[in-house]
Formats: C-alpha cells, structure tokens, sequence
DNA sequence: ATAATAGATGTAACCGATTACAGGCAAGGA
DNA sequence: TCCTTGCCTGTAATCGGTTACATCTATTAT
C-alpha cells in the first residue's frame, strides 16, 4: 500500500488558502496574518507533510547535502577524514553523501554529474582520477575542494599534509637511526601523494648521501595485497633491506604479518616505517611506528572551505598544509643513545 | 564563471523541433524519423547536453540511486558488504550513494526522507536505531532491505547469517578445546545481532553445562574503545578467563592488544575468538580465529532483493540467511588430538 | 476516389515546489 | 467622501523535464 505524500496542494486545500500561503509560512515569510499561519501549521501537521526536496530543489538550486568522492572505504585511513567532515558539515545544517568510485573514471563522472545538475552543492574529493584541466574546469564551475590527495596542476583548494616533507622527516628519521638500506612501497604514480612521498624519500637518502638503489622502489600499491606482494619481493633480495617504509599502513601490516611468517619480525630484524596512523596502527604487532595525519582537521578544514564556495564561488582557491607528527612505536629499531 | 547547463529546450531550438521530441529522442521512443533522431543527436552533443536529474525525476520517480545507511565506516566490516552491493549495484545500472548517521535517529530520518521523497530509489540498512514499527510501515511503503543487521520484529527483508547459531558453533568450538570460563564481549542489546551472539554463547554454555557467570558478561561495544575497556575489566577479574569471545574483530584487536601489554598473550596465554573477520584478521598477530561472514555476498543478495522491491513493491518478505564459517588461526589455543 | 490507419511531431498539462505580480481590503489622510 | 497606503493573499509563471492527446501527413485498403 503505497500510500502517497501530502503535497502542498493538499495542505492548501485542508487550510482552506492556497499553496502560495503554504509555501509563505514554510519560508517564514513575513506577510501572512498569525490567523493563517495558524491554520496552516494545523494543516501541516494534519497531514504529516513534510516538503518535497525535488520540487524545492528545482527552483531554489540548493539541496544542503555535500557529497565525499572516495576510492574505497576499504582503507581505514578515510574514515577519520570523513568524521571530520561530517562534524562539520552537520554544525552547518548539511548532509553528508558518501560516493565509492572505485578508481574508476565513469563512477567518478556520474558523481559529478550530481553536483552539475545541484542534487549536492558541492564536492569533497578525497582522490580523483580526472586530468588536472578538467578539475580546472569543474573547480571553477561548481564548489570543489581536494583534501589529502591533489592532482598535480589542478586550480582548486586542497587541505592536506605536505607529503614531501612528511616522506623526507620518516626517511631521515630512519637513517638517522642507524638504517641504510631503506626500501619504500608506494602507488608508484597513481596518486599525487605517492609521487610526492617517493620523492621525499628519494632526496632524503640523497641528502645523507646513500647510493640510490631503484631495486629498493616497490610501487605494488596501498592495500593488503600490495604489502603481500612487496614482502614476497623484499624476501626475494639477496640482502634484506634494513628497512621498509610503506606508504600506508594497510599495506604495513600485510608486509609485517608475511615477514613475520619467514621469521622475520619487524621492529627487531627489520625496521617497518607506515604512513596514515589508521585506527588499528596503535594496536597491531609490533605496534606500527607511522606518520600520523590530522585526519579529522583535514576533513573538517575541507568542509569549511567548501562552505566558503558554496556561499561565494568567486572565493580565491587555496591550498592548507596542516601539521603531520611522526608516530614513533614499535615497528621501527631506534638506536641507543650514549 | 558559472557557465549554466544546457536545458532540453536549447536542444530542441537548435535542432528546430519541440521540446517533446528532444525528450522522445533521449527516451528512444520508436516514434522518430530517423533523419529527426540524428538532427537531435547533433544538437545534445554541439551543447553538450545532459538532462537534469531533477526534472526527470520529479516526473518519473525514479533516479536509479539506491542509499546504503551504515552506523560508520570506522568498522572494516562494512567495507565489503558495501563492495557487493555497490558490484550488484552496478551490473542494474544503479549508483550507490553512502549515508553515515552515526546511529543517530535524527540522522537517519533525514536519509529516510531522501527516500519518501524519491531522491533514492531505495536503502539497503545495515543497521536501524528506529522503532520495529516505523520500519514495518516505511518498508510497506518504500524499498527496503536490512542486511546484517536486524530489528526485532520488524517486517523487513532481511540478507545476513544466522548470527545465533554462528555465536553457538565459535562457543562450542572454544569448549570443545578445552576452554571453560569464557567471557563474552558484545554491544548489549544495542544491536540485535549482538543480542542473538549473546544468547547463542549462553545457550551453549548451559548445552555443555557449564555454570553461567554474569561477570564474564561484558556489554562494552563494537569499537576498539570496547576492546581496550573490556580488557581493563578482564585483566581486574580474579581468575583470569580461559578464552574471550569478542562479538567484534575490532575489539579483538585492541583486546588482544591491552593484553599482552599486560603480559598475556592471546593464543598462549589466553584464547580470543572475534567475530566478522574483518580484512585485517588474517594478518593480525596472532592471527585472529574469528567467524567468517560472506560480507560480499550478503551484500549482493541484499542489492538483488532491493531490486525485487523497487520493480514490485509487493515482493513478499524474507529473510535469507546466508552460510557462515569458523575461520581457525591462531588466536585460540587448540587441543591436540591424539 | 475515399476512408481508415499508422507514423511523426507539436501542444499543453503535469510533477511539487517558489515567487513576482496583481488584487482586495481596511485604515488613515486630505 | 475619495484617494493613498500597507498588509495579506491569490494567480500564474517558472524550474527542466515527461507524456497524454491532438494534429497533420503519407500510406494502404476498399
């Protein structure tokens, strides 16, 4: 019995005023008699109406729903940042849509398409696989900001860390403690991020002049099974590397959990430096020496800028580094001081 | 520069035909010369025309969306159901959006209205804070289906595994290995499931005979939170316990965890079951024996019965359990046969 | 040759709201 | 008494589509 929603005729025709009243009072405009209202209201309420958003939003252009782009929920690193938005988001009357692209350039483009035609007010994306000039184009049409992953040459807002310096400080952090041999699994070129933690890492061990070996570059990815595949690599070398510095946790505790199998145990025969501080880092074994991101600030600052553009789409494009912190635990081998 | 988007009535000017035909050719209505078709087609794409959600459903009711309302995304278990459904989802052409209500009721209504109001074609539930009642009538009138997550006496369609008799077979498994003061970890009755996985563990314990000790009862949660608070409880008892049973890998984890901070070492010392197996268990140390649930699947049967529901409202109700499995690792000790 | 039929297209109502504009009415001023 | 003013409310256009119905033309049957 699918019983039909009381439109604002029908609440019109109960009160005895027409939908131009109706919709008055749902305003709160100011000219109708307190008589009216009263009526009105009465009416409402009679009825259990609620206002169509698709009616309303049709004329007003607004829906007060943001959507996220995501590429996965499956990595515990998002969450947080998702939080931090939603926090936000509902302090501000908004709600929050969450869109799983899975990577892929269709998936993204019919999110887009929502915002296009304003079923959301704007987008927060969290990775994106478009080319920079198109993120251009939509930046500068509709409300947009990155957070935590940029694409190279793109004019829109990011909050993120610095990635390139969040790489350099773990790197360092390993060398200075007694580790030369570094090998670092990352996305290769997938993501902005990766590029830039490669980076960081490539000129650190340049830094302190240690020979570059490109053997020691594992691009398998971010996931489980990118640190399955890296640990089967790692095992495969003729000399272990002293270290392994992952770019994110998850692939972390793949790699851990396989090194450990060959009775390998990172923290004492091998160092395992992460990235991300996911929930679970504190709490795995070894617990995970990682770089800790302010996920819930990105988010929330992501919001707020968002807002900002919702408001006024003129305002000027920024990008926000927020403060990254080196989670040292137990993963990595410090050396004894004295 | 918000360049505004081509509506139909542009299509249909520049292509010099009524706005009716425009919206046929995009229909494929059959009743178009074909000369005409390719006059429309020429004009969509020299503006680069998309129709507006909007308009379109506001006629049609229909939007191909479907709305997945999760309680967070915190919890890995959800990642792969929401994989099956999105996988299901897009072999019908739907788009999955993700709404987060953090188990709020207000949250959850405002999702809700999204659907009395067509913004979505349907929500797949994996988890409800409302009222058994308000969920029959919103599923009488609107497609609805629950996936792992029940409410008592609603009637809804529901896709999950038999959560008591899964609790049932783990219980008797630590039993059975020599395990007899067992404490179970759970959301207390926050969740039905979490109700059906206590029974289950108590029930089997009086099949075996064993005395029931409330104490060994610890209502914490689902969270890693609930884990690190069960095992300050755990590590006041007198006697420590044989084993823990954890309705939650989660909480597994960070019991596991507080533990051996401790000095006890799940598997040796004491025995941890946990309960989704969640994509980190396998790599967790110990490696976490816990139930396995088809998340993938479970999502896609759900996705398949909201199909059923959004084609005929009048789809009858049921409920399919799917098959579970005890996964065994490490985290528990076994006997040895022999 | 005429009527019946099918095919192609346009007209206009409609979905559920918002809002510019106009009209009605009462009060106040000349 | 008549006109102006302001308050309240209704009419109708509008947002961007879809679709029932009407219209017109061309084809076929009689």
């Amino acid at each position: 019995m699918v019983r039909d929603l009381a439109t604002i005729k029908d609440v019109a025709k109960l009160a005895g005023v027409s939908v131009a009243t109706v919709s008055r009072v749902l305003n709160q405009s100011t000219n109708v008699k307190p008589e009216t209202v009263k009526q009105v209201t009465k009416a409402i309420e009679a009825l259990d109406y609620h206002p169509n958003f698709l009616g309303r939003t049709l004329r007003r252009l607004e829906t007060r729903k943001i959507l996220v782009m995501v590429p996965t929920i499956s990595n515990q690193f998002y969450s947080r940042v998702i939080r931090g938005i939603q926090a936000t988001a509902f302090d501000h009357g908004y709600h929050v849509m969450l869109g799983i692209s899975g990577g892929e350039s269709e998936s993204e483009q019919q999110y887009i398409e929502m915002l296009r035609h304003k079923l959301v007010d704007g987008i927060i994306f969290l990775h994106s696989v478009m080319p920079a000039a198109e993120i251009s184009a939509l930046g500068g049409d509709c409300p947009v900001v990155f957070a935590c992953e940029q694409v190279r040459g793109a004019r829109v807002s990011l909050v993120s860390i610095n990635d390139y310096n969040a790489a350099s400080e773990a790197t360092a952090f390993l060398i200075q403690n007694g580790h030369q041999r570094i090998a670092f699994v990352s996305a290769g070129d997938l993501y902005a991020s990766s590029q830039l933690r490669t980076k960081g890492y490539q000129d650190t061990l340049k830094k302190y002049q240690i020979p570059f070996d490109a053997g020691l570059i594992l691009p398998e990815g971010l996931t489980f099974n990118a640190g399955v595949r890296a640990a089967e690599k790692i095992l495969r070398m003729k000399t272990l590397p002293d270290a392994v510095f992952l770019a994110s946790d998850t692939a972390a505790f793949s790699l851990i959990s396989q090194l450990r199998k060959a009775g390998i145990h990172a923290g004492k025969d091998i160092s395992v430096m992460g990235f991300d501080n996911t929930p679970t880092a504190e709490y795995f074994f070894p617990a995970l020496t990682t770089i800790s991101q302010p996920q819930f600030d990105i988010g929330k600052r992501a919001m707020e800028l968002l807002l900002d553009r919702i408001q006024d789409p003129q305002t000027p494009v920024t990008t926000e580094y927020l403060p990254y912190r080196l989670e040292i635990r137990d993963s990595v081998r410090i050396k004894q001081k004295s």
